[in-house]
Parts: C-alpha cells; structure tokens; sequence
DNA sequence: TTAAGGAGTGAACCATAGTTCACACCTATT
DNA sequence: AATAGGTGTGAACTATGGTTCACTCCTTAA
C-alpha cells in the first residue's frame, strides 16, 4: 500500500480549505451572497473551478460555512454579553446584549445585511433560521431568569425573545436594505435598546 | 385604418390580465413564489407561455403585482384600525393595528409567509421595502400623536415604528418559516400585542 | 369582403452558474 | 524506481426557467 494521507497532507489540506473560507467570507462581507459565486471564489483564490468542489460538497454547503463563519462569533458576543462572569442586573444584562448586536452589526455594514436579510438560498435560509433560534433562546433564558426574579413583568418569554430579535433585524436592517448608510449610530444605538427595554423590562 | 382597439376588446383584455393575476395569486397563497412559474401559470390559466407575455412585461413584473395586490389591502386594514372614524385613544388604536395584521397573518398561512419572508427576488424585495415602510410609516404617525397628546412616552418614533414591523414578521413568521402551524392564536396575538404595547405605551 | 393592427401560440432559444470528469501532477510507501 | 491513492485542472456539460418570435387567428372599420 503506497500511499498514506500524513498529518501534514491533511494541515496542509485543511489550512487550504479555511483560506477558501476566509477568501469566500471577504467577498460576502464586501458585496453580499449575491458576488460569491464558484469561478469568482476560485480566481481568487488563485485555484481552479474544479478544486473548490474537492473542499465543499455544493455552492450552498459553501454558503452555509460561509454564514456559519461569520455568525457564530457575534452569537457568542450577545450571548457572553447577557450572561456575564460579573453577575449583573437583567436589565443591565440586556442592555448590553442588544447594544452589543446593534454596533457589531452598524460595525459589520454590507456583512450584517447579507447575514441577516439578503436573499441567498434555501440552505442559508436554513441556517439563518438556527441562528435566529440561538439568539432567541439566549433572550429567552435571560427574560426568564429576569422574570422568575421580579427584576422583569410577567410575559411570555419566547414571545418576548423572538420579538428583540425582529426588532433588532428590522431596525438595523430596514436602512441598509435601503442603501441608506447609518449616520446617527449612536442614537439609532440608544433608541433601540430603550425601546427593548420599555418592551421587557418595562 | 381597418381596426381600432374597442371598449369590448379593452374590457376584455383587462379581465384577462387581473384573472391571471388572481390564478398567480392563488398559487402563492397555496405553495408561494417559489411555485409560481410562466409556464405553470400559463397551464392553470388556459393560455400559452408566451401570451403571459402580452399582459406581463417580464416575470419580475408579474411578482410585484401578486405581491401588491396581496399586500395592498392588508396595509388599508392596519391603517384603518389606526386610524378609526370613531376618535379613541393611542394605546387602544395601536392596539387595533396590531391585533387586525397579526390575526390577518395567522389566517392568511402560507401566503404570510410569502409576502413577509419567502426569498424571491431583487424586485419583489424592493416591493417588500415599500410596503414594510407603508407599514412603518402607519406606525410612525400613530406613536408621534400619542407622544405629542402625551398618552405615549417620549420616543424617537421612526425608531419604534421600524421595531413594531419587526416585531410583527418575526414572531408571526419565525414558526411560519419553520413550517410550525400556530396553534395557539388568542394567546400569541395577545402576547404580541402586549409586547408592543409595553414597548410603545410604556 | 378585405385590409391591417392586435392577440394567441408554443417550440426553440438563451443566459447564468453550478457541477462534472478525464487527465495530469503530486506525495507517500515498498 | 515503481506503485497507488490523493489533489488540481478547466473546458465542457447540464439544469432550470425566463424570454423570444415567426406564424396564425381574430377583430374592427371601410
């Protein structure tokens, strides 16, 4: 038996498989889903056509890593943001959890409006609808404990959770969708979280 | 000069184009955008694939009616409960409008599905835009008279208003989109509304 | 009845990108 | 050096569905 893949064909391999994500996530962050397509990602990656499918299954398995990339951090900020090693008020709590999705995603620009309203594909579809979910369930949680606590009014917590998120896209999307540059962060920032708050914490 | 378009001719014309109109409709009401094709449409309509072309300058064109003549009506209703003949206060109007979209989304199933989020193109996303700013704009003049007539708190309105469209297509569609049926209507719509007002209202 | 502008037809066309594949090149074992 | 499995190549293929167009049929006015 000739040969054998070693540690270092497979380094190798997968250090070239990140670099394509890395490549892929650039284009995404600076002209949306709608640029990346097969033979673009390829050429600049400086490989051919063909070589992009030894690494991804399909162009939507591609895209699916490619939200997975860039979501998964800011998830992990909202959520390290609502439960804090510090313990912390809940309204505290989620002042900082929206405040810290709304300026990552004013920070993000063209990013943030592919992640979370450009039309792409069903897969991606797909995985948007987790990740919705996974921001939904760290809102659920913390509205629950605040709850459970008196710190918050008595209400239907994945109501509730589901409502931030949709306030959060729609806020901060609805002008980027527009091509309207925010101006006003800071404001638009404030605005927001005192409106989650009114709604939670009442 | 041998002939001249007649008000029969005319007449028949525009009774053609809205019952295709209404057949395209119905297919996004059962299966949405995504199962309406010419050729589909031509077959349910009787007709040939290239005739839907006399009535309809491309596909995209097609889409931003069905969606419009869906979505038209549904923005009266919520206008209307906002804006009522009867005079009555803000929390109890807002109240109205909330209440008269989300029960009209739950009934409306699939098809609120796909006029809020079915991913279909750039046209019918632009179509999207200007109804969620119809929607935002009722809002918005709502929450700015009951702030000046001191029944809501002071807020930064287009803020808030941007929030309750968010609001509204996230915790309506987020089980739509994952093909959940709701089950229980009273309680969601209540919770929603309470959501809002809480928010809004204070 | 005949001229001429609409309307209807549907098979062929096209455009876009995703996907494949036969072949050459590389890398590890014996 | 020889073997054999992995990797890279990119032009060609394909699938889907929107769009066209040369033709026929229909309608109205003279």
């Amino acid at each position: 038996m000739p040969y054998r893949p070693t540690a270092k064909t497979q380094a190798r391999r997968t250090e070239r498989r990140s670099a394509l994500l890395k490549t892929a996530l650039a284009i995404v962050a600076s002209e949306g889903f709608q640029a990346l397509t097969i033979n673009r990602l390829a050429k600049e990656a400086g490989i051919a056509t063909g070589t992009v499918y030894k690494y991804f299954e399909s162009k939507a398995h591609l895209c699916s890593e490619v939200f997975r990339l860039a979501t998964e951090k800011e998830v992990e900020k909202v959520r390290a943001a609502s439960f804090p090693k510090q313990p912390a008020h809940s309204q505290q709590r989620l002042a900082n959890a929206v405040t810290t999705f709304a300026e990552r995603a004013i920070l993000g620009g063209r990013l943030a409006y592919a992640l979370i309203a450009e039309p792409v594909n069903p897969m991606v579809e797909q995985e948007r609808l987790i990740y919705r979910k996974a921001y939904a369930d760290i809102f659920e949680q913390l509205i629950e404990e605040a709850v459970t606590k008196k710190e918050f009014p008595p209400q239907t917590a994945h109501v509730s959770a589901a409502a931030l998120v949709g306030i959060l896209s729609e806020a901060l999307v609805a002008p980027l969708a527009r091509g309207i540059p925010i101006t006003d962060h800071n404001n638009l920032v404030k605005a927001i979280t005192q409106f989650c708050l009114r709604a939670v914490a009442g």
